[in-house]
DNA sequence: GTAAATTTGTGTTTTCTAACATATTCTTGA
DNA sequence: TCAAGAATATGTTAGAAAACACAAATTTAC
């Protein structure tokens, strides 16, 4: 992704910089909640936050992660609606944040600016489309090993190239792979048999890819 | 949705017109497929056009309606991908196309247009995460209930103050809500039963909207 | 106008996954 | 340090939806 920052000109760093706050926020602390009138553009600086939505009978579904620097947020305030998801983060985290009004002053005097949210809103756009036929029409094994590879693709691997970066609960992972958590234990414990993976408690080591994406492309 | 022709200055207008171009796709005829790379934004002026994928084993979801007077076809390009996608005719339409390069040049001198992007693109992302928890979360009558109801929202009703203005077969109903083509004609069967609906070969006529909406809401 | 192909309709079976029920381990806080 | 709660783990059951099979009706093509 390109960074926002570097669009700017020195006129508008100065402006951005005099309405930038930062925030720290707590494990699993809500940035903000569904139904809320989005105010500000919000950048993840460090840590690690996820963006979801409750449905049928209090059932969550993850809808993307973020990483540093991404920027989120925004997308309801162009909209011009609600929040219609959540964000928290999932660990202890520093966010920035800049007021929505201005972001879009800045935008209609700034067309590089402009062109930086139609391409993050289109990516994030294909991004959805494809997780609706993938969560809708892949089992759940095929859905949890998407779930890995794309918590790998996201949030990168230790050194020694195979553990996950992201340590989440059970029920998380669940949630970003739509099954309960029971099934998302059970599943992975097959992974764990039949060795594509190696699990030390929320520490997940992948050892298998190749089979993981045949799982998730086929699953 | 604010149109984008009145956005134009008379300038941008005259280029556009030059370089506009109208075709006629027939019944099912594809505007473009996926994989394709994204070369024109398309603009419905008459008839209906779906935009569906293809997933597992030949498994088609249908991801979007448009109707005159809406654009398409411009995710991609912006994205910088190929399409995730595909488009096609529902019945005889008029489409009319520009070349993305030429829209992205006029973006970059009209904020007024690059506003009008990022507002469709943000809702068009609204509406794919609510679709994702909608489709992974329903059961099957209440996927079905709710594309009958997206429906009669998206093409209208007849002079009756019932009767879809679409008609579609049982196996694009069934891709639209995610379910097989033989649950979605078990499930209408069950709905007219339960006089929520008539249905006339296709000619769908939606008596209950109330119950509808209920089942929409917690099946 | 008739045959072939497609679409619609319905019953049966099988598979998958959620729901439920516990047990165990791990955290957390008093 | 211990108790209480949360998270993880695993077995069992019930329910939902796909898969399959076939019949009837409708459309299309020649």
């Amino acid at each position: 992704m390109s960074d926002l920052w570097s669009i700017l000109t020195p006129e508008e760093k100065r402006i951005v910089t005099d309405n930038f706050s930062i925030h720290h926020f707590k494990k699993n602390q809500m940035v903000y909640a569904e139904h809320e009138d989005p105010e500000y553009l919000w950048v993840l600086l460090k840590g690690k936050v996820k963006m979801y939505k409750s449905g049928v009978g209090d059932r969550v579904q993850i809808l993307r992660l973020y990483r540093p620097v991404q920027y989120f947020g925004y997308r309801a305030y162009f909209a011009r609606e609600q929040y219609v998801s959540s964000a928290a983060a999932f660990e202890m985290s520093v966010i920035g944040c800049i007021p929505m009004d201005l972001v879009e002053k800045l935008i209609m005097g700034n067309n590089d600016l402009a062109m930086f949210f139609i391409h993050e809103l289109s990516r994030n756009l294909g991004g959805s489309d494809t997780k609706i036929v993938n969560l809708t029409q892949k089992h759940i094994r095929g859905r949890l090993a998407e779930a890995l590879l794309l918590l790998a693709e996201n949030y990168g691997l230790e050194d020694d190239e195979s553990t996950l970066k992201i340590c989440m609960s059970r029920e998380d992972l669940a949630s970003l792979s739509n099954m309960t958590t029971s099934n998302a234990i059970r599943t992975l414990t097959t992974f764990v048999n039949e060795h594509l993976i190696i699990v030390d408690g929320r520490r997940i080591k992948i050892i298998n890819v190749p089979q993981l994406r045949k799982i998730s492309k086929f699953g």
